[in-house]
DNA sequence: ATTTTCCAACTTTTT
DNA sequence: GTTGGAAAAT
């Protein structure tokens, strides 16, 4: 090969070099956030080329698929695209559901199986449980998968599990004694259907290579180079694919940052790259602590917050770059304040600065967040894109195509079929279905088997309903015929037609309805861009299982849609890997980010700061931190306080365009069980109301310390909301009498505030009762 | 069998 | 504030 690597290498520094020209043997790179480790990896498998090893043997798992795209596309700008086409490319997922394709028969799959997704896996736990009579609170579907799941990650399998004491007992101890019964009905339905979910990918895949030497030695072979990026991500189950690809050769290079550890949720292990100095001999070990990306205020801050956990390697993350601004921090009323804000300042800075949308990226905690974000850009007319939540792909329109479709392709594919089978409506009932899965279940058939021999089995169905059940088979077989002749658009576009499915959206002329059908006709056009591209790549092919397979494993964050310039959306997980100028971190809220749920143990919380650190470090020229004071949750207004982490950046490195001083001002000295004996039926909200200020104290207000700060504009100083309550007078020492509670309930509100402290009582049918006791309430001293 | 209505749970993060 | 599932009504 003649290509002037040489070149590439002196644009890297000298640290990034060293990992860069190491060709064989196991090394690991500590990459600091930002210290171009995409670089480092894309330029090394360029000089590996360089050396003569043929890209036939190269095998790069990335954590998304753009990524990998990414990564691609420049490497085929060094060495040409014929050369770097051969490159095994992609996330763990789609390279090895390539693999299992190919491999299937030796597992007992068809080479056409599906892929679940997690949807689907909590559709059939519903099912397997409610055929159980099981009760579904005590089972929860969510969380029976959840449990399976890191089973799976972890390779205990339904076997191995009933050889483990220790984990039936756990099960049984939360009061889940059967789970190992419905993991074993769970795991045979997705073989007798012909799919695998997520994890299986990776199961099936260390079970293919442990069971059958020779396959693993063939992809030994010829997975001679493996880089592995996002190493801290790895769960164990992708940990063990790697170390068994790479034993023979061991020229293995895995790549990544401790600090950014944010998957353990979904069975990352941390560990993975920790010790990976003890998995191989002779371990070269590379740290990249320049970060080219941020000004010097992000880099320290981001630092100075990392500093905070316990759990991580040495590494000093530095830069070479200006000082910059300081972190802007922001504190809002309201989530729609907030979103306000947001809107605001970006539409300010991009007039200042002549900034295109694109430089923006609004990042969260939790995508229910983005909503308030959304209505005060389009108020602004920002052209903004959300990654990730509901994908496109996930939309029940676009899903019941898929359906039809992955019917097609593999019809034992039986959450497919349920999807389906009646809708549009078709006159195949529950009972009907029942029947059918029962029958399924007891000749270990899939249910379109059952179907196509209707006639011959006695179901006790009246024969209206088996003539339906045949006509639903021949539309499927037609639509076979069809797949074997045309091109997988055409038959989309057929399926769509010809199930009725057009026909009944047509019927709903509400703008939602309307927009599924264009939902429909965009995805009719995504198949034919991907049979377009997939013709150039490598000739006419079948596409429509390619297609279906780079659905079932595409992420938002891949698919591109042509006029990029826009602000981004995305909670802060999808955002690991990217860049941009300008970042708003929002809902800087306590139980909101860290979450609520995420608070129990230090590990837990650890992880969140670990994901505060990738937030801020998105950032090239400036952060931004904003939280609010109240925002809706459950539809409820809530109230909340700062967020921690904000606290632990040092204030130096922060610019508080709003005062902080109204932080942390009412601090409940007592949490739980104010309400005592009190008959809490007595107590009624008061509905908000124009004029109004929402709720007032009581019973079930959530946190009623934010009650008792709408009695701020009662003292006439700062109002909180627009409009006081009219009929109420403020009383020193007494602070508030008011008669709105309830039908004629009176309530009284007494406070003493000498010390800072204060009691909130209030009186039912004449008795008084404490509400509430709290330190530091200026409202009443 | 199908449509309508009501209720509960849900929101941590994703391949 | 949304969504899916179950009960109730057609």
């Amino acid at each position: 090969m003649n290509i002037d690597i040489h070149k590439y290498i002196s644009q890297l520094n000298e640290a990034q070099q060293a990992p860069t020209l190491q060709k064989d043997g196991p090394m690991i790179v500590i990459a600091g956030a930002g210290s171009g480790k995409t670089r480092v990896l894309t330029i090394r498998i360029a000089y590996l080329m360089s050396q003569g090893v043929d890209a036939f043997n190269i095998l790069a798992l990335t954590f998304t698929n753009k990524a990998a795209k990414e990564m691609k596309k420049r490497i085929s700008e060094i060495v040409g695209s014929s050369e770097a086409k051969n490159l095994w490319m992609g996330t763990f997922h789609s390279i090895f559901a390539k693999i299992l394709r190919f491999e299937a028969d030796k597992l007992g799959f068809p080479s056409n199986f599906s892929i679940y997704d997690t949807q689907d896996s909590v559709r059939l736990i519903s099912a397997i449980i409610k055929e159980k009579q099981l009760d579904k609170d005590v089972y929860k579907p969510k969380q029976v998968l959840g449990r399976i799941s890191s089973y799976k990650n972890s390779l205990i399998t339904v076997k191995a599990y009933f050889n483990n004491p220790e984990l039936q007992e756990a099960d049984a101890m939360s009061k889940k004694p059967r789970l190992g019964e419905i993991y074993q009905e769970y795991v045979d339905r997705c073989f007798k259907s012909g799919a695998m979910d997520f994890d299986d990918l990776l199961l099936r895949t260390n079970e293919l290579l442990s069971r059958f030497p020779d396959v693993l030695m063939k992809y030994q072979d010829r997975f001679r180079y493996i880089l592995v990026d996002e190493y801290q991500d790895t769960n164990h189950s992708q940990y063990l694919i790697v170390r068994a690809l790479s034993d023979r050769f061991q020229n293995i290079c895995v790549v990544g940052d401790d600090a950014q550890s944010i998957y353990a949720f979904r069975g990352a292990n941390i560990n993975n790259i920790l010790n990976f100095q003890k998995d191989y001999d002779n371990v070269q070990m590379y740290r990249l602590e320049q970060n080219y990306r941020s000004s010097k205020n992000i880099v320290e801050a981001a630092n100075a917050i990392i500093d905070k956990n316990k759990t991580k390697l040495d590494k000093v993350v530095w830069t070479a770059n200006d000082e910059g601004h300081k972190i802007k921090v922001h504190r809002s009323l309201t989530d729609g304040e907030e979103g306000r804000f947001v809107a605001s300042t970006i539409f300010e800075e991009k007039m200042r600065n002549q900034l295109g949308n694109g430089k923006f990226a609004i990042l969260y905690r939790t995508n229910a967040q983005s909503r308030a974000m959304e209505d005060a850009l389009r108020k602004r007319d920002i052209p903004y894109r959300i990654y990730g939540g509901l994908s496109f792909y996930q939309r029940k329109e676009i899903k019941d195509v898929l359906s039809y479709l992955r019917l097609v392709i593999n019809p034992k594919d039986e959450e497919a079929l349920i999807r389906v089978i009646n809708y549009p409506a078709r006159g195949i009932g529950d009972s009907t279905v029942e029947k059918l899965t029962v029958a399924a279940n007891h000749y270990k058939r899939s249910i379109f088997e059952v179907m196509e021999v209707i006639d011959k089995i006695d179901l006790k169905l009246n024969s209206g309903t088996k003539n339906k059940l045949q006509d639903f088979v021949t539309m499927i077989k037609s639509f076979q015929i069809i797949n074997e002749n045309q091109d997988a658009f055409y038959l989309a576009e057929h399926v769509a037609k010809k199930t009725g499915l057009i026909q009944e959206l047509k019927k709903d002329a509400t703008p939602e309805g309307i927009a599924r059908i264009e939902n429909i006709e965009e995805l009719l056009n995504g198949i034919r861009d991907f049979i377009e591209g997939q013709r150039e790549v490598d000739g006419a092919r079948g596409a429509l299982s390619e297609f279906l397979e780079d659905v079932a494993l595409a992420t938002d964050l891949d698919k591109d849609t042509g006029d990029d310039d826009r602000v981004a959306l995305m909670t802060i997980h999808l955002a690991k890997g990217l860049e941009f100028p300008y970042v708003f971190i929002v809902g800087m809220e306590e139980d909101l980010f860290p979450s609520a749920m995420s608070m129990n143990t230090r590990s837990e919380l650890e992880e969140e700061r670990r994901l505060f650190y990738v937030a801020l470090t998105r950032a090239e020229h400036q952060a931004y931190l904003t939280y609010a004071q109240s925002r809706y949750r459950w539809g409820k207004l809530v109230d909340s306080e700062p967020s921690r982490f904000i606290e632990e950046i040092t204030d130096h490195f922060l610019e508080y365009l709003t005062p902080a001083e109204n932080n942390y001002r009412y601090k409940p000295m007592i949490d739980a069980d104010i309400f005592g004996d009190v008959d809490k039926s007595k107590l009624r909200q008061v509905k908000p109301t124009a004029s109004t200020p929402p709720a007032w104290v009581t019973s079930n207000d959530p946190k009623p310390d934010a009650a008792i700060r709408r009695l701020k504009p009662l003292e006439g100083r700062a109002p909180v909301s627009s409009t006081p309550i009219p009929d109420s007078k403020l009383v020193a020492g007494n602070i508030v009498m008011h008669e709105r509670f309830g039908k004629g309930e009176v309530l009284n509100l007494e406070g003493v505030g000498a010390d800072k402290k204060a009691e909130i009582r209030f009186e039912v049918g004449g008795i008084k009762k404490l509400l509430l006791r709290f330190a530091k309430l200026d409202v009443i001293s």
